[in-house]
RNA sequence: GGGGCGGUGGUGGAAUGGUAGACACAGCGGACUUAAAAUCCGCUUCGGCGAAAGCCGAGUGGGGGUUCGAGUCCCCCCCGCCCUACCA
């Protein structure tokens, strides 16, 4: 019998084709259906996909067709990241245009994505380095200028030395630069920021999201909200020559108002601007060695590994008083107290403070105890570490005696309050996001600065600020546009007179923060996106990609959505409803992949041996999604193998169709084995478990294979070729292709991709025989094949009349008889 | 230091508290073939007994507990990976 061959390449590029010039799937805004917005990270066109776009994607795009399968509209697009460093590199090694060299690897990446066999909507296609997507990226930016969330400041930044430019607190990594390594400097630079903070109680709440864990931990975290106290210590600045000494209050930040009887030092960090005018005389020269050592060391020091930093610190030969006990005691500078925290200034409690009490040990400082527990042990002489939470308050006038407790908290914040010292506050972890870089490939902040009239914006309708694409890559720490005066010089808004450009270029996260907006209108070239049909399309009902994005992108574009939808431009609270981290493709040998290691899995030359539905298929069956794991290239072949079984079965049934049907006893078997299929399978698709749904389908097909080896003729069965279409079915989620192909070839003309999902009958799920299992005293120790559902006294009759279970008893009479009729087990305790 | 995830055959991994190792890979044996590839069939957790069907014992990092029954739940310990890190 001449049978047609498996052959992928061929397949794969016709149906491609065909679904593109059918618009198989491009989502109408007007389709009737319920709407799911499926979403998968876009990629930064780096030149080629690699395997984990390759994971990431697949995933997604087989949710994606589950859900369409399902009855969604499903809109499913793709667009590209396209701004950044890595351009710029790529321009002054090899002497290309960031533009170009951009371009040229979106194009093929496009083609790369269309080898997936993904259900792209490329109508929605979005890039961001495109003039038609940054001008509102820049008009964003407006919006937010003229709400109060887009400010200028001078403030130290982190400074990369080798990509000459500033970093967000995000890319620094150690203390290195996140891309290049290098050790990140601190520099004063006049820059943009973006008011993030004013979201961060907001930011907190995750109410209706369905995120991992893991993810929402982690944002929490990097927010690192902290209720406590701000006080007031006050401070007397050193004569200078021809003054009076004068009086200033230092606010400090603390959690623990309540141990401020404990107080024996008071910390400024070294950056604190009030070090020089608190500065005796005498410590002069002690104080100026130490800031240089700190500028000197710290980067270092970061960078090390070292579990705990020795404490170092200087004092500044003055005092402070303590507004509560009205004590004086002496300000140091030290470098574990952070500018970037608080006020910038801490309230030395050794006792109860281990960074603290570290310091105080090292220095010489006394410890004093105000929290005492019931045996009075503890000693500040003689203690070791500091002691956070314990017992009640002692030498602290009239608190003694209060347990610790928030309300022993709120009773110390009180008095602070009515003292006039202070009073409650909340302090953050997270910062303003820093986002001017000083580089070219970006979208210029479009902001105009007259000599006259300060920092001006763009008027709107004279947007986009067009990146020009002549320019010079000079490695002088500014950005290339302050070279380009065509750019650089313009006239002011306000009053026409000459006035020059902002030259700074906005951070690539700002382009993707709110990219999903876009999709849902790609086309409007009035507006970033058109009310009516974002209404529609948002929220993004499932989010797909890294764990790495957690506490950047994923926070960002939720900062944007919230500030968007105060300046009234939308109507939700939160960008992405559903959001699942895909795990990460391991090389062979088990290690991440890279080129150093050699271990890297070119998906181009895979998809060229054995088709995009094989690698499809194998990627999601190397283990859980959110897990990943290690490819390995025999694993590719055991799934080569199985669509070519597949392949087969169809092949062969469908030639076997002759008019004639065969009621064949083996029949009904197929029938339950494909109610048993839809069941399992459809649970797992819907969990994303593609694992195990692909086991699920290697027993379907291994099961009607087996039953074909006992009645050859079963295929001309009704029951059979039912089984046998819905395997097509059930497979076409995983592997488009091949099941496209044979849904055609078995006759129908319509696309496999556009069936509803089939239902199945619990009651065909059962099989008439089952495996009884028999424990005695917990060892399994028998199995009779019974019919399912067999009464408590039938179950216990069959099972003690067995011999082996006679021989286990010893003799004994049955104690107890737990008869489980939901798992076919029976235990007997004897 | 803090937080999270995980530890199951030779390998990747399955397993609503109910037959541990599904489904694959690799390996071994066999069929087909002049031969090889491809394909198909069988075996494959470990130890012991048996000619075999099979039987017995152990077994999910280690120790304890709850339960008729624990990979799964609880307590203690060991190891690995990821994130985070002087945040007052």
């Amino acid at each position: 019998m001449a049978r047609s061959k498996y052959s992928p390449t061929e397949i794969e590029r016709k149906w491609q084709e065909r679904w593109a010039s059918e618009d198989l799937y491009t989502a109408r805004d007007d389709d009737p259906r319920p709407k799911y917005y499926n979403l998968a990270m876009l990629p930064y066109p780096s030149g080629d996909l690699h395997i984990g776009h390759w994971y990431n994607y697949t995933g997604t795009d087989i949710y994606g067709r589950f859900q369409r399968m399902r009855g969604f509209n499903v809109m499913q697009p793709i667009g590209f990241d396209a701004f950044g460093l890595p351009a710029e590199n790529a321009a002054i090694k090899n002497n290309i245009q960031p533009r170009t060299w951009t371009l040229e690897n979106i194009a093929r990446m496009r083609q790369q994505l269309r080898s997936l066999g993904a259900g792209w909507d490329w109508s929605r296609e979005a890039v961001t380095c495109l003039p038609e997507y940054y001008t509102w990226t820049q008009w964003l930016f407006l919006q937010f200028y003229k709400h109060g969330l887009a400010y200028r400041t001078n403030a130290p930044a982190n400074w990369c030395p080798t990509c000459n430019t500033t970093l967000a607190n995000e890319q620094v990594v150690n203390g290195t630069c996140e891309r290049c390594h290098s050790v990140v400097e601190r520099r004063e630079i006049d820059q943009w920021l973006l008011r993030i903070t004013k979201y961060a109680d907001e930011l907190l709440r995750y109410d209706g999201l369905d995120w991992p864990e893991k993810t929402r931990l982690m944002q929490t975290n990097w927010i690192g909200r902290s209720e406590g106290a701000e006080i007031r210590f006050i401070a007397e600045v050193p004569e200078a020559k021809g003054k009076g000494s004068e009086r200033i209050e230092i606010p400090v930040f603390t959690t623990r108002p309540d141990t401020i009887y404990g107080v024996t030092f008071f910390v400024l960090a070294p950056e604190h601007p009030l070090v020089d005018r608190l500065t005796t005389p005498e410590q002069r020269g002690a104080v100026e060695a130490y800031l240089e050592q700190v500028r000197r060391e710290t980067e270092i020091e970061r960078l090390s590994t070292d579990e705990s930093h020795p404490k170092t610190g200087v004092p500044l030969g003055t005092f402070v008083v303590n507004p509560v006990s009205g004590e004086k005691v002496p300000i140091w500078i030290a470098d574990y107290v952070l500018m970037g925290y608080g006020t910038g200034a801490v309230m030395g409690v050794p006792a109860h403070d281990q960074r603290d009490f570290e310091f105080a040990r090292k220095f010489g400082i006394p410890v004093r105890v105000v929290y005492q527990d019931e045996k009075s042990t503890l000693d500040g002489e003689t203690m070791t570490e500091a002691v956070t939470h314990v017992g009640h308050v002692i030498n602290s006038g009239p608190f003694d005696g209060m347990p610790d407790s928030p309300e022993t908290i709120r009773a110390f914040i009180k008095r602070i309050e009515e003292i006039g010292a202070g009073k409650a506050t909340v302090s953050y972890r997270l910062r303003d996001w820093l986002i001017s870089r000083q580089r070219y490939w970006g979208a210029p902040i479009p902001i105009v600065y007259c000599e006259d009239h300060g920092a001006v914006p763009v008027p709107e309708d004279q947007l986009p600020v067009v990146l020009p694409d002549e320019v010079q890559f000079k490695p002088t720490g500014e950005s290339p546009l302050r070279y380009v005066p065509e750019f650089l010089n313009t006239t002011c808004p306000v009053c026409g007179n000459p006035a020059t450009r902002e030259t700074d270029t906005m951070d690539t996260f700002i382009c993707s923060s709110w990219y999903f907006l876009r999709y849902t209108d790609p086309d409007d070239a009035l507006h970033p996106w058109t009310a009516e049909t974002a209404t529609k399309w948002m929220p993004v009902d499932m989010y797909i990609g890294g764990p790495e994005h957690a506490t950047m992108h994923l926070l960002y574009a939720r900062f944007f959505v919230k500030a968007l939808r105060d300046m009234g431009l939308l109507a939700i609270d939160e960008p992405f409803t559903r959001l699942y981290h895909q795990g990460m493709v391991l090389g062979p040998d088990g290690q991440k992949m890279s080129k150093s290691r050699g271990n890297v899995v070119a998906p181009d030359d895979v998809i060229a041996r054995y088709g995009a539905d094989a690698v499809r298929c194998y990627l999601m069956f190397m283990g859980p999604f959110d897990q990943g794991g290690p490819w390995n290239n025999q694993g590719i072949e055991g799934v080569a193998r199985f669509l070519n079984r597949a392949w087969s079965l169809l092949t062969e049934t469908i030639e076997a169709q002759t008019g004639e049907t065969a009621e064949k006893p083996q029949g009904s078997a197929a029938e339950r084995l494909r109610h048993k299929a839809i069941a399992r399978v459809t649970d797992d698709y819907a969990e994303l478990r593609f694992n195990t749904a692909l086991a699920g389908l290697m027993e379907f097909v291994n099961g009607l294979n087996r039953l074909r080896e006992e009645d050859p003729a079963v295929i001309r069965d009704a029951r059979f070729l039912a089984a046998v279409d819905e395997l097509l079915v059930l497979l076409a989620p995983m592997a488009p292709h091949v099941t496209e192909e044979l849904w055609h070839q078995r006759g129908h003309t319509e696309s496999i991709h556009l069936r509803p999902w089939p239902e199945y009958d619990p009651a065909l799920t059962v099989d008439n025989i089952v495996t009884l299992v028999v424990q005695v005293n917990g060892k399994v120790r028998d199995r009779l094949e019974v019919t399912p559902g067999l009464s408590d006294e039938q179950a216990r009759e069959l099972v003690l009349a067995r011999p082996k279970v006679q021989s286990a008893l010893e003799g004994r009479a049955p104690k107890k008889f737990i008869y489980v009729r939901d798992r076919n087990l029976a235990s007997v305790v004897g």
